[in-house]
Formats: structure tokens, sequence, C-alpha cells
DNA sequence: AAGTGGTCTAGACCACGTA
DNA sequence: ACGTGGTCTAGACCACTTG
């Protein structure tokens, strides 16, 4: 086969190809849930062998932007898959199963990105931001108070009851809205952790002391090309729950 | 080439190779930092295809059990190389360079292990551990308390002036000094992080007031086969530095 | 039966490190 | 010059899913 492509060719092959690929996904040519070519037709598209394209797709699976399915075909991953849903929830309970949390959205509106937050998003400060706040309850108790802020251009249109429907209606996370309703995919994120005292603010929230001990988590989300995408910082009692990492 | 091999075959071939290296490597067959054989000679060896092979090898590669250097060979990973000093240590500092930590011992002896480290270390309750407490210092000052914990059987002849040389004299961390002396190698580890206030022990150590916040890092570290090696309780003072974790 | 991904092989050539 | 890993190809066959 013919080793001629569109880009430049300093790069092995299938690299050449994870970038084509992954161009095809930001772009949107395959959104969230829906299935890519076979291998065999992007083999035929890029001009390369069968072989090529399975180690480009090989990695692509690896980083959690497609899914395998056997006799079916290889599909751009999402986040109302099942099994995908604790990928961006790392609490689990001290005791006890695992459980899915209830979100209780507490305020909703607009902001300027302040310093930091610029920052992190790499937006101008003083730029728009979408401003949201909840609870994440488990069996009814409170544990994590997020503070939530997105670029407000990646969110035209947003409002309180679109939030509000999409989590109660489909079970939904925050990230399967971003990717339902703005074709916005969060494929990775960054957590900075500290140990912190409750204060007047999130005191009452997670019905704590005013000086109790909590978990105050950065995390900034990305989607395609390390494009950050949200900001949030959550406040977690860690009475009965913990964060847990796995190191590799 | 013939498909008959030793170990009787419902997995994938290359799922088998990857078991009779990882076996090598758990037997002490190749030890940290030597090079495995070739790729062709193991093809020979094991009568299956070097494109196998290499399969097999490129798993154990992600898994960090194996370093790759092209035009050299394939080695067995060790905690002596530069650049996996960072895998196991995921403190930041807030403002300036990533520095590396100076170790410094204040505790050193033998106990029985409580309820919850055997547990953890999968032992009889009761059974020998040997106690390590430690302080990790950044620019001289202390950031964390290590409490730290090991079934005696593994560390046998252990003593603290071994550790001192080790830690003082390759700048070696703990988990080079288990690899160089007793072939242990480290290849994974689970954490969970929860925050609490400091008490009587931990607050003079890290020289902080008594109930000021803390993070709490319970480590357990595994070698091959996610056997359970060591156990260690981390009590870090995140007013200068925090906690990262990468979500994928 | 046809199409998909999954495994395995065999051979060619390239890039890097060492002698 | 030689041996190592790195890339790419081509083709065979298997396992799973759908019609």
């Amino acid at each position: 086969m013919k080793k001629e492509l569109v880009t430049p060719s300093f790069l092995p092959l299938y690299e050449q190809i994870k970038l084509l690929i992954t161009r095809g996904l930001a772009d949107g040519e395959w959104h969230p849930g829906e299935s890519i070519p076979s291998e065999m037709e992007l083999a035929r598209r890029y001009q390369v062998s069968q072989g090529t394209v399975r180690k480009a797709i090989d990695e692509l699976v690896m980083e959690n932007y497609l899914v395998r399915r056997q006799g079916k075909g290889t599909f751009v991953a999402t986040h109302t898959d099942d099994g995908t849903v604790y990928r961006f929830l790392h609490l689990m309970p001290l005791e006890g199963e695992r459980e899915y949390p209830h979100s209780k959205f507490i305020g909703f509106g607009r902001g300027k990105a302040d310093a930091q937050v610029a920052k992190r998003l790499d937006v101008r400060p003083g730029s728009g931001v979408v401003v949201l706040r909840r609870l994440l309850e488990f069996s009814g108790k409170p544990v994590v108070y997020d503070d939530i802020r997105l670029p407000a251009a990646l969110l035209k249109g947003i409002t309180s009851a679109m939030i509000e429907d999409h989590v109660n209606a489909h079970k939904g996370t925050l990230y399967s809205l971003y990717e339902t309703h703005y074709f916005i995919r969060i494929v990775s994120a960054q957590e900075r952790i500290r140990a912190a005292l409750a204060d007047e603010t999130s005191a009452p929230l997670l019905n704590v002391a005013a000086g109790a001990p909590l978990l105050c988590i950065e995390r900034v989300a990305f989607t395609y090309n390390k494009q950050p995408v949200e900001w949030r910082m959550s406040y977690v009692n860690t009475d009965n729950y913990y964060y847990f990492d796995e190191l590799n």
C-alpha cells in the first residue's frame, strides 16, 4: 500500500491515524455512543493496512476515547454507558456497598472568572462563566458540596431546568449532560487534593460543625486535546466515605 | 508453529506468555534492572511467533513491569531508575518546583499486626510486623509523617542501620531498598484518602497546632500477582503541598 | 451467511546502541 | 556489522453478533 497521507509524515503511521480519528471525534463526525467505521473501512479510507488502523484504535481504546464490542464494531465512548459512572467519582463508603449519589442543586447562575478559575480554564479573567452549586447525597445524607464553573460560551442557552431534568430523568451525570446537549466529551481530569476545615458556607450544607476536617478537591476536566472545559471545587465529609486512588 | 504449551490453553497465547514472563519475574529468574531475553529468543523458547511475544511484552510494559530500550533490549523495571521516583509520590508544591524529599527516620521496631493491618496485608492477626516511622521533609520542613508496617517474614535481618544507609547513600526510596535487598518489587498500590485533625502525636511532628487539618492516606503496596507487601498510613500537612491525581 | 473485532503468524524494513 | 526493539504489511483463522 502507499504511504502518502494528507499530513506530512514525520510521525509513525499509526500515530497519524490516531490524530485523524481524534480529529473526527473532536469535530463531531462521530458522536458519543455512535459507532465509527470498521477497521477495514478506515484502512481503505486512510490507505494503510488494517493492522495499522488496529494499533491506532488500540491506543484510543486505552485512552478511553473508544470502546470495542466484538462482533458489533467500535464505538465512541460515552458517560451514559454503564460501568463508566465511577470513572470520575472516586468516593467509596467505609462500610457497605457502593451506592450511586443523588444530586441536589442549590444554585445556578452566571458570573465572571476570577484569576484562579481563568488560569485553570485557560480563558480571560473576567470572562463569563456558568456557576453551579450542588450537594451529592448518599443514602439521603450530604457528603459532597460542589462549586462548579464552566466557560459560558460552551453552554449557550443552558438553564437550571435543563440540568434538573437531565439529572433526574436519566440518572445522568453532569458529564453526560455536556455530551448529549453540547457534544462536549470529558475524557480526562486533574485533581489537587488538600485538607481544610469546614467554614460557615460548607459546614451547614454538609451538616457538620464549623472546624470539622474536610477534603478539598480542585478538579479541572478536559475534552479532546487536553482542552479544559470545567473547573470545580469539591468539599467532602470523609466521616463515612473515602477517596480512593490506584497507583500503577 | 505449534500451539502446545506447558500450561493448558484456554487463554489467548499472548496471555499465557504474559503469565510465563510474570512467573519469571516473581521467581527472580530476572532481577530488577536486568535485561530479559530478546523477543526472538523468547519466541523460540515458548514456541510462538515474535509478534505474540511482542504483544505480551507490550502489555507488561503498560503495567510497568518491564521497560523497553530501543537497540538495547527489554529490562525489568526498577525503582532506582530516574523518572520513576514520583510514580508513588503524588505530592506537589503549591508554589515552585517539585523537589525530592528527605527521609528522617524516627522509629524502627517490631510489633504484631492489629486487625486492620492484618486484613490489608493478608496475614494472621498478631503475626510479626516490622514497624517504621519517619518524616518526609521538603526544604527542611516536615510535610509527611509515615507509619509503615510490613510482614516481618519478608524482611528477615533488616536493621535500622541498613535503612538509613540505603536511603542516604543512593538517595534511595524504601521501595528501592525492598528490591535491592530482598528482591521484592512493588508494582502497584491502593490509597484511601480522608481528612482528619492533627492529634497529640502528629501535630508536634509536623509542626502544626493540634486540630489543624491533615490528609490521612492509607496505602497498601503490592508486588506481582497483587500480593500485599506493605501497609502505611501517611499524615500530610497540605498547607504548602497538595496530593494530585490524574483521571483518565 | 456475512460482517465485525480478536488472535496469530511471517516477513520486510527502519532506528537505535554497541562494538 | 550486528543485534535490539519499532513499524508496517498481508493473510489466515477464530469468536461474537446480527439478520
